[in-house]
DNA sequence: CTAAAAGTTCAAGTGAGCTTGAAGTCAAGA
DNA sequence: TCTTGACTTCAAGCTCACTTGAACTTTTAG
């Protein structure tokens, strides 16, 4: 396969749909080069790049923030294993905060609504500014008397 | 307090915005009498009904999923601690997939995207059909050479 | 050489989960 | 009584993350 690689093949590599390429590349998150006829090129890593897309999608975040994480990449040279290795380990942290979080609802799951106290005191549920936790809509608090 | 709570009563204790009750009232999650005037009067139980609401929607669930899980009670009784503990209960083994997929993702992070294998066969990503992990888009799978 | 496959741009559509606005009614306090 | 403020419905709008369609060009296989 050659160096530079079309849309498709980027695609099939990588799983995400071609639309969705042009999509990310609309809102700066990869690039491409052109093909004399205006076709995309795109270079190998991009596919890392991609992967880093997708996984931090499944974390939670919003292609906005994935954008800023990938602005912190050196521009001027092709990011090394500890460039990206230095991206991510920020993110362990983040993974952690939501699966604590996971774990505060489990417990709110039985212990607030099966017991019927619902309080904000004893409720586990309150942790307002949680930003990893912003996995949809909904309250970020929860009141009763 | 009165037996029947206003929509801004049930808004204030819920944290649930007004439009948003609604908009849950409309899809059939809540239920609410009326006043002569017009105006929705809601009995407390309802409030029980909105926690169960958004802690789901923290969970990952949508609101069609959601709605199948509250159809589960019994219409003719208000639910009891046992109806909310065992609709709750089969949702812990939901949280612990989601978290067991956060912990491949954070493996994921840093074996495969600071390593530089991004291998199917190495990586821990592939679960294709995980229906928990359907947290926001993006593709399934990830294929390399 | 030709037909089909693959690529392009740009605008509009989708679905989830709400919010906002318009236009009007009802309730509560001075 | 008057005037806020809370409430109503209904339709339209919004954000996010894409997808789809139209109209067109380029590449590739036979």
């Amino acid at each position: 396969m050659a160096q530079l690689l079309t849309i498709s093949e980027v695609s099939k590599r990588s799983g995400v749909a071609a639309s969705a390429l042009r999509f990310y590349e609309g809102r700066g998150l990869i690039s491409s080069e052109r093909a004399g006829s205006g076709h995309r090129r795109f270079r190998r890593p991009v596919l890392r790049r991609i992967a880093f897309i997708v996984f931090a999608q499944r974390i939670g975040l919003s292609l906005d923030e994935i954008g800023v994480e990938l602005a912190k990449l050196p521009a001027d040279r092709a990011p090394s294993a500890k460039d990206w290795s230095q991206l991510s380990s920020s993110w362990s942290a983040r993974i952690d905060e939501r699966i604590a979080e996971l774990e505060r609802l489990k417990a709110g799951l039985t212990e607030c609504i099966g017991c019927g106290c619902l309080s904000l005191g004893r409720c586990k549920l309150t942790n307002p500014d949680d930003r990893v936790s912003k996995f949809g809509p909904g309250p970020r608090f929860w009141v009763t008397d």
